[in-house]
DNA sequence: CTCCATAGGTTGTATTGCTACCTATTGCGA
DNA sequence: TCGCAATAGGTAGCAATACAACCTATGGAG
């Protein structure tokens, strides 16, 4: 898939990643790629200065912790962050609708 | 709709509008305008680089003409332009599905 | 001891759509 | 006659942002 589709979009699917509950940044990662069965695995430097503009927006809330000898950032939804949430999700579906209907992807009764 | 969630996928969507003949730039403007009900209304600072930028790919191919005094560059997609199109539009479904499973929604929206 | 997987990170670059602007014609209204 | 809107084409420069490439570090497998 061409990678840089995601424009614009990332956001939310990171955020979606962590509705379920707190997780770090390589488990954001992992978790988009089973939840789209490796078709959306997004590179370490997609994922991580993403992760810091979504905190620096107020969006997550980030916390270190240590796990076996490794230090951890786990990140957290805000509320802010779930509404952040729940306008990507109704913008997604506009978005989709429209390139849908542009791209004439589903049966239009016109022309062919 | 934030406009910047389009790249990426710009140049499938011009494609489309031409696939019903031929059309000039400003044509294909509004063509994706009523299309996509005004959701997809773009710049015209967006639609004649990217018309260039296709033209330069290979993918339409541009002549000029003169309809009452006024020079209109009329664009026709190519057989390259055709596959492309083809291919934006295979690519658009599985970032879409890939997309809508990440984000947790229901695949196309009933309007529920 | 070395390599890999896990985990976090940074820097720099390339793409690309947008804002703001310009040119030009036709036609309309003041 | 002048100014303006709509149509039509265009450019320069900016801004956002995902990515490639790279770095550090730990624990365990070989």
């Amino acid at each position: 898939m061409r990678a840089e589709a995601l424009k614009g979009h990332l956001d939310g699917l990171l955020l979606a990643a962590l509705e379920d509950g707190p997780r770090h940044g390589y488990a954001v990662k992992e978790a988009l790629r089973e939840t789209t069965e490796g078709r959306i695995d997004l590179p370490t430097g997609t994922v991580y200065p993403a992760l810091h503009r979504l905190e620096r927006a107020g969006l997550i809330a980030g916390s270190w912790s240590v796990v076996g000898g490794r230090r951890r950032r786990t990140y957290e939804l805000t509320a802010t962050g779930r509404s952040a949430l729940s306008r990507e999700r109704t913008g997604w579906q506009e978005f989709a609708t429209a390139v849908t209907a542009a791209l004439g992807t589903r049966p239009w009764p016109a022309t062919s």
